[in-house]
DNA sequence: CAGTATCCTTTATGATACTG
DNA sequence: CAGTATCATAAAGGATACTG
C-alpha cells in the first residue's frame, strides 16, 4: 500500500479528511464526548441543523466507525449515539478546532472588516 | 458580546468553523507552513484542486486573515501566499487533522467495509 | 503567471409529509 | 422518538475561454 498522503487525489485519506473536516461532524462529536446522546437531543443542541443533515452526518460517522448507534426496544424507540474508541481519538483535535474558532473569532472578524473595507 | 459558542446558529464562530473545517483549507495551510508558496505551485501540489477552488479558497483565507497574499511586479506577475501569524496558530491543529487521517485511514476503511457488508 | 468571467452540471441542503 | 422518502431549490464545483 502506498503511503497515505492527502495531497494525492486518489488517496483514501483525502476522502476521510473531507468527511472529518466537516462542520457538523465537529459539532456532533463535540457533544458526544461526555457520553451517549439521543437523536433529538443532538437536534436540539445543535441549532440550525436539519433533521436530514443530522441523520445523514450520523450515518456517515457510524459508517466510518467513529460513532456507535444503539437502539433500545422501548416504545417509542430510544436511540443513543456514542463515540467509539476510534471516534474518541478525534476529540482532542476537534476540541482544538472549536476552541480555535472561539478564541480567534475576534481577530478573524477584524481581518474580514479590513479586507472588505479596501474592496 | 455573547460568549462564542458554535452550537448557536447565529454565532460567528459557527461561520468560522465552517470555513476552517474545510478540506482545501486544511491542505493549503499545510503547504504554506514551511514558507511562502506561489499560486501554481499550490495547484500542482494539491492534486485534483481546480483553479477556481484554489483561487476561491485562497481569497477566503486571505479575507479571514489567515493567509497573506503578496504580488511582485515581475513580468509576468509573481504572487506568493504565506501564513499570517494568525494562520500559524492553526498549523498544529491542522497537522493533527491530516495526521489523524493518515494514521487511522485503515481503521476507517475497515469500519466502512463492515458497515457496507451488513447493508 | 495568476488569475477572472461565464456557463453549465452536479451536489448539497431544506421543507414537507409520512412511518414503525 | 427517530427516522425515511420525495420534491424543490440553492449552492458548490468543473470546464472553458479570456486577460493584465
Amino acid at each position: 500500500m502506498t503511503t497515505p498522503n492527502p495531497y494525492r487525489a486518489k488517496c483514501a485519506t483525502r476522502v476521510v479528511l473531507d468527511r472529518v473536516a466537516d462542520k457538523w461532524a465537529v459539532l456532533i462529536l463535540g457533544l458526544l464526548k461526555d457520553g451517549p446522546v439521543r437523536f433529538n437531543q443532538l437536534r436540539r443542541e445543535i441549532e440550525g441543523i436539519s433533521q436530514k443533515m443530522l441523520s445523514q452526518t450520523l450515518k456517515n460517522l457510524e459508517r466510518d466507525g467513529l460513532v456507535q448507534r444503539t437502539a433500545y426496544p422501548t416504545v417509542p424507540v430510544t436511540v443513543e449515539y456514542a463515540l467509539t474508541p476510534l471516534g474518541r481519538t478525534l476529540t482532542d483535535t476537534f476540541d482544538a478546532l472549536r476552541q480555535w474558532a472561539e478564541i480567534h473569532i475576534g481577530e478573524v472578524v477584524a481581518a474580514q472588516r479590513r479586507y472588505d473595507e479596501v474592496a
